[in-house]
DNA sequence: ACTTTTTTGTTGCAATTGCAATAATAATAG
DNA sequence: CTATTATTATTGCAATTGCAACAAAAAAGT
């Protein structure tokens, strides 16, 4: 049944694909956008844990957070009690564009799972969700540098 | 609910980066697999083609499969039918690594589905073909450079 | 027939991506 | 309390990625 993880594949690589093509309308390049609305969602969030949970290696979200920052997008605050972390906020600018991000996002949701009940969304969600713990889990492993068996 | 697609894109990027870990013991780098597994499987079918399948942009598929040729790992033929078309095969080398693509494919569906039944994979694999379908219609226009309106 | 459009392939940039290596602080252990 | 380990952040490469721009052949229109 490998043909699962195609399908989750390609979705994504499509959905991101799209969502690149489109952002570059509001001056963000090559997924910026991933990192910029979890900080809006989330702030104070610290870098490790945004590549955390995006699912990408923790130099590349260093890199595409210190490009927000150079754009005025994003603000790195050094935090007094703790003087390892740096954490992240989005600037005014950087709320100003956070409505169309969503805006996409709602869109590309809509396409998505367009035909499908509402039933069958809530069954999609909760089995993503299990098939993702599953993963993060293997995924947090192996970028530890330890080997999986089979 | 457009956690669905984050929680694809996270699968996605979780197993992608795993995939690419791993298969550096074969001496593949970033991306490679995907294109040479799909070729041991479809022999003959043309780069446009699998950049389709794959999700990824014409110009990146060119030279992941300029890279493979180069490695000796799959063949460029031309048609006599077509001179436009170039079609893909892997070479014996190439057919060589397949097994261990395909076993670590196997394994990372075991671990993806794990706790999952029977019927739920079912379920799982149905919605998510639908899903694809929905979002590949858009990603075509998009490259196509047609802009989505919403 | 021939003109226009679509398909298929390539190369030049400019950018993101990630592994290795470094550093500094915090947390844990002995 | 000090030594070791884990966390967090950064930078130097080397590579993939993708947009633009081109080319050539095939397919579709007129």
């Amino acid at each position: 049944m490998k043909e699962i993880l195609r399908e989750i594949g390609m979705i994504a690589r499509a959905l991101d694909s799209i969502s690149n093509i489109e952002f570059k309308e509001v001056e963000l390049t090559r997924g910026q956008y991933l990192y910029l609305v979890r900080i809006c969602e989330q702030p104070g969030i610290i870098q490790e844990k945004l590549a955390e949970m995006i699912k990408v290696d923790r130099t590349t979200a260093a890199r595409a957070v210190q490009k927000l920052e150079l754009q005025g997008l994003i603000e790195k605050r050094s935090d007094p009690d703790n003087r390892k972390i740096k954490k992240l906020f989005a600037t005014e600018q950087g709320m100003e564009v956070y409505p169309f991000l969503q805006r996409e996002g709602v869109h590309s949701d809509k396409v998505a799972l367009r035909g499908l009940s509402d039933e069958e969304i809530e069954t999609l969600y909760s089995l993503l969700t299990r098939v993702r713990h599953n993963v993060e889990a293997d995924w947090e492993e192996v970028k530890k540098g330890n080997k999986r068996q089979y």
